[in-house]
This record gives structure tokens, C-alpha cells and sequence, in this order.
DNA sequence: CCTACTATTGACCGGCTGGTAAATATTCTC
DNA sequence: GAGAATATTTACCAGCCGGTCAATAGTAGG
């Protein structure tokens, strides 16, 4: 087997392993799983740790879409946008490697989602507010307040959860799993909600703690 | 030192230690840093298996309050009912021990998800989707729907990724951070979202995909 | 005090861990 | 097809891991 091939196979199966035994398993199942021998896998990566970074690069760096910041400055309407930007970010991400990788990072070193939260925090989450604002007439160009930044945590937060957390870490089964009209759809309300609450939270709105829905209870 | 004190002493160790260096960790460590050789836990826990259920017992079953459940059946404005259960739910598992074990499970064996969801699913989420239904003058009581389902794992999920694993698996601060005004704030931000979708994922709901912000845009 | 019980410890075991060194198999080049 | 380069393996090491065992320190009751 040629060097590239052999070195390709190793990383693949090192993200397989890694994400479904976690990043403190050994490299000798890793290579058993692999059908070498433990110590080829020096001749390729030369620790444990190197091999872990290469995974990193190729699940974290690898699979960021530049389209993604582009997206959001395309005329659309803006629930068009999210739900575009969401489809695309979510068919990324979710994957059990993807989640069950940077989960696991986040309990032991944390360096993979530091570096990888920068990189979300820095280039995605403020144009969203900025665009949500526009899309309310709201012109303001200052930082996120933390209630806007709350609000689209629970956006995010809820998606990733929803979707990610809850089949790959938490092994719970929900309906409509593996079902791209179903994701779509449920993409759909999630961006919906937000959008229905978004005026409220934004700086210079009125009454922070309004109890919008009393009449119905 | 007493045996039951010193016990609890373990205990306590093993959920913050636990908490801190994943259950992969070695009771070598956990010994060490409660001061006492390794063997002594050996007096009080049979295995570390047997601590590691202890530490489960003691976390999530001791931390569930069946007020939860009460909590819903009181007649109250469907927003305050929520936001109470909320405030009262998180307050009792937002704590980097709760999230970090609770995560770190499902990444391993996934024994302790399986059992807490199984409660959780059991317990609280169809009474919320109930409720939330009677809220709206819907009363079905046929199951769930997916996107109902979905909607309501929005808000939990939601909350849950934004205030618990955001800080504590991936070591990110927010604006807000152990403030309860500001908690309190997005818990209710994040219900009035929630409500502000919840009518149109019902049963017999109009137009599932209407664009309902088309104009806003 | 002495005895019996229990809390606590140090020494140790077998198996596993990341990593090294040297030997062997394979392939490529001329 | 010889020789060099490299892909791959076998044998090994030092340290760590959960767990056992027997010895010691401490304490409560008589």
C-alpha cells in the first residue's frame, strides 16, 4: 500500500476510533481496528498527540465552508437566510464524529473547541445578530448585547442539542432522525422562534420583561 | 475520623474530582487529592464502579425534585409556569459536576443519560407539550408530534447547551454569567420564544411552513 | 490495661500504556 | 537483479492502572 493511502486509511479510521471510544483510547486498538501494527502508526504520526491534531485538521478545519459568512450577506429574506445558512452548517456538523470529538475534546483539554468557538464567536454569531437586526429595522452596529447573544445561543444551542448532543452523545433516538425533510422542517421553527421573540431582546426595545402571551393562559 | 463522615468525604471528593478529570480517572488521583492512600476507598467502595454509582445516586437521582412535576398542574399564566419550572430545573443541574458527569457518561457507557432521559422523557416533557398545548386552547391529548417534540427540545436544548455545556464542557463565558437577574432574563426570553412558535407545530395547526416574517425582511 | 474491632496504610501483582530500537519485508531505481 | 530506500513488524521498556493482602494505627467497651 502506497504511503498517502496507507496514511489516509490511519487518519480515517483514527476519527472512527477517536470518536467512538474517545480521544484516551489506545492507539493499539486504534491499529488492531486499523489491521497494522501499533508502532506503524509512528512511522506516520510521530505521538499520539500528532495524530489527534491531524484529526482536528481534518474534521474541524476541513469541513469549515467559507460560503457560510458569504451567505449571510446575499439579498434574502432573513428567515430565508438562517434556514439556508442552518441547512448547510447543520449537514456539516452533524455527524457523530464531528460532535462526539469536540464534546470529548471539551471535557479533557478543551483546546479543540477553544480554537474552534473562536473561529464561530469571531466570524458567524455577531453578523447573525447584525443581520437579524437589519432584518427589523434596527440599524445598530454595536457588540451583541448578552441578551441578543442569549437569545441565538438558544438558536444554536438548541439545534446542536436538538440534533447533535442528544442522538450522538446522548444515544436518544428522536423522530424524524435521518430525515432531511424533518430536519428542514424543524430547522424551520427553531428559526422561526427565534426570529418571533428576536425585535424583543434587541438594544432599544421596549419593556425587557413583557408577558406577551398572558391572554392565552 | 468517623466512618460515615469520612464516606461523605469520598463522595463529595469523587463528584468533584470526577467532575474535573472525566471517569476514565484514576483513583490514585482522587485519593491523593482527598489526602487519604488509595486503598481506603477500597474500605468504603468495593470497585470504583461501585463509587462511580454512589457518585450517580447522589447527583441525579439526590438533585430531581418531584416538585417539577407538581409544578405544572398549578394554575398559572402557561409563561410563568414555565419560566418557574426553568428557573427551578437549572438551578438544580447547571452546575459544571451535573454537566460535565452527565456528558462524560454519554461519551462512555452512556448508562447515566439512558436512565435520566428515561425520566426526564417519562416525567416532564410530555406534560410540558400538554400544558403548552391547554395554553393554547388545544386540548389534545394524543402524543407528541415530531415538531412538537423538536420545538420543546429547542427550548430545553436550548437553555441547556447555553447555560450548561457552553460554560462548562467547552469552558466558554457569557455575558452574564452567574448573575440569576440575567439568567433568569433568558430563561424567560428563551420561553416567550418558545410560546411565540409553540401554536403553529399543534396538531391541527395551519400551514406547517408559512413564512410568517416574510415581511420583515 | 487489654482485647477486639475497624480505620488506614505500604508493598505488591498482572495487565495495559505510549513510545523506542532493531530486525525484516517490500518496493523502487538503475 | 543488486542496492537503496522505505514500509512493516517483533521484541521490549518504564510507568501507570485497578485491585489484593497483610501489616499497623487507632479506638471503644469491658
Amino acid at each position: 500500500m502506497s504511503a498517502a493511502a496507507r496514511e489516509e486509511q490511519i487518519v480515517a479510521g483514527a476519527i472512527a476510533f477517536f470518536s467512538r471510544r474517545g480521544l484516551d483510547a489506545q492507539i493499539r486498538d486504534l491499529a488492531e481496528e486499523i489491521g497494522i501494527a501499533h508502532t506503524l502508526l509512528y512511522h506516520y504520526f510521530p505521538t499520539k498527540q500528532a495524530l489527534i491534531d491531524r484529526v482536528y485538521e481534518e474534521l474541524f478545519v476541513g469541513r469549515w465552508d467559507p460560503q457560510w459568512e458569504r451567505l449571510l450577506d446575499r439579498p434574502m429574506p432573513i428567515e430565508e437566510k438562517l434556514c439556508a445558512l442552518y441547512e448547510s452548517y447543520l449537514a456539516a456538523i452533524l455527524t457523530p464524529e464531528w460532535i462526539r470529538i469536540i464534546v470529548g475534546s471539551g471535557l479533557s483539554d478543551g483546546v479543540i473547541p477553544a480554537r474552534y468557538f473562536a473561529l464561530l464567536q469571531e466570524r458567524l454569531l455577531p453578523k447573525i445578530v447584525r443581520e437579524t437586526r437589519k432584518a427589523f429595522g434596527n440599524r445598530s452596529r454595536a457588540r451583541a448585547t448578552a441578551r441578543e447573544q442569549a437569545l441565538l445561543m438558544g438558536l444554536h444551542g438548541g439545534l446542536v442539542y436538538s440534533l447533535g448532543i442528544w442522538p450522538y452523545v446522548y444515544g436518544q433516538a428522536f423522530e424524524g432522525q435521518g430525515d432531511p425533510a424533518m430536519i428542514g422542517q424543524i430547522i424551520r421553527d427553531r428559526v422561526q422562534s427565534y426570529l418571533a421573540h428576536a425585535a424583543a431582546v434587541m438594544p432599544g426595545a421596549p419593556k425587557p420583561a413583557a408577558r406577551v402571551l398572558d391572554k392565552a393562559a
